[in-house]
DNA sequence: GTCTATAATTTGATAGAC
DNA sequence: GTCTATCAAATTATAGAC
C-alpha cells in the first residue's frame, strides 16, 4: 500500500474516531495532508469505500495489538483495556467501530458491515478469557469509552473498567 | 409547549437516536412533519439550540420515567435497563446521550454539556441501588445498546446486560 | 407562525489536463 | 497521481411578506 494511500486512511481513521462518519469529509483529509480532495478520490472512489477499509485495518491492527500485549504477558481482557485506556489518554478518540455502531443504519450497509464484525471479534476474543461473559465485558468497555469521552477526564475509563481487572 | 415546538422536538429526538447529531437536518424535520425549513428555525434559531432542548426534555423524561417504573415495583437496575430495552425493541433507538457522548468534541458545546448531565444523572442513579458500582453498570448498559444496534438482534441487548438482573 | 426566496457554505463526486 | 475546474445537491441560516 502507498504511503499517501496509507496516510489518507491515518487522517480518516482520527477524524471518524473524534466526530463520527457523518462528521468528516475528504476536504477535511485533503487539507491536513496537503492535496486537494479530488486526490483523495483517487485513492478511495467514495466515502463508503474510504471509511469500510478504514474499519478493515483498524479490526487488523487491533488483532495485531493484541497479540502483542498478549505475547508480553497481559491477560486478554487487561489487553483489550489497555489498548482503549491508551486511545483515550493519548488522543481522546473512540473505538472506531464503538462510534461507528453507535451512528447505526445511517451508515453504507459495507461500513456498517465492517463495524460489526470488528464487534463480534471482540465478543468471541474475550469469551476466551471469561466464557459467556465476552458479550458483557465488550459493552462494559464500549460504554465506558463514550462515558470518559463525554466526561473528558481519563480516570474515568479507569473507573468504570476496574473490576475487569480481577477477571 | 406549543403542540407544533413538541412535535419538532419529537422528530429531532427520533433522529439524533437513530443517525446522531450529524445525521439530521432541519428540513428532514421540516418535510416529516409538514411544514419549511424556516418555521423549523422561528420554534428553534439553530440546530444547537434544538438539540440542547432535545437533550434536555430527554432527561427529563427519564427522571419521570424511572420514578414510574420504581413505583410499579421495578428495582432500580431493572428501570434503567429496561427503558432501554423498550427503546431499542421499539425503534431500535440508541440512548440519545449515548449516541451524543460517541460524537465527542464535535458537538456545540451546549449539547455537550446537557449530554454529559444525563449521563452524570444516570451514575448516580445507578449508584443508589449498587454502591460504587454506577459508572459501571451505565457504562455496560450503554455499550450494550451500541452493539446491539450492530447486531440488529434484539436479544443481545438481553444477554449483555443479563447478570446486572441479580444486583 | 408559516411562507417564499435567497444567501453563503459545504459536501460527495466527476471530467479532463498534465 | 495530482491538479483545476466544475457540478448538483444539501446544509445552516436570515430577510421580509403574509
Amino acid at each position: 500500500m502507498s504511503d499517501r494511500r496509507s496516510a489518507i486512511m491515518d487522517v480518516a481513521e482520527r477524524l471518524i474516531r473524534a466526530h463520527g462518519y457523518n462528521g468528516f469529509s475528504f476536504r477535511e483529509i485533503a487539507d491536513e495532508i496537503g492535496i486537494k480532495s479530488a486526490s483523495v478520490h483517487y485513492h478511495f472512489p467514495t466515502k463508503a469505500d474510504l471509511a469500510a477499509a478504514v474499519a478493515k485495518r483498524y479490526r487488523e491492527r487491533f488483532v495485531d495489538a493484541l497479540g502483542t500485549a498478549e505475547a508480553q504477558g497481559a491477560g486478554k481482557i487487561e489487553a483489550w483495556r489497555g489498548l482503549f485506556q491508551n486511545a483515550l489518554n493519548q488522543d481522546g478518540l473512540m473505538c472506531l467501530c464503538g462510534i461507528l455502531a453507535a451512528e447505526g443504519n445511517s451508515l453504507p450497509a459495507e461500513v456498517a458491515k465492517e463495524a460489526h464484525a470488528f464487534l463480534k471479534f471482540g465478543v468471541e476474543s474475550l469469551d476466551e478469557a471469561a466464557p459467556g461473559r465476552g458479550l458483557a465485558i465488550l459493552s462494559q468497555l464500549e460504554g465506558a469509552m463514550l462515558i470518559a469521552r463525554s466526561a473528558a477526564d481519563e480516570s474515568v475509563f479507569q473507573d468504570a473498567t476496574k473490576e475487569l481487572s480481577a477477571l
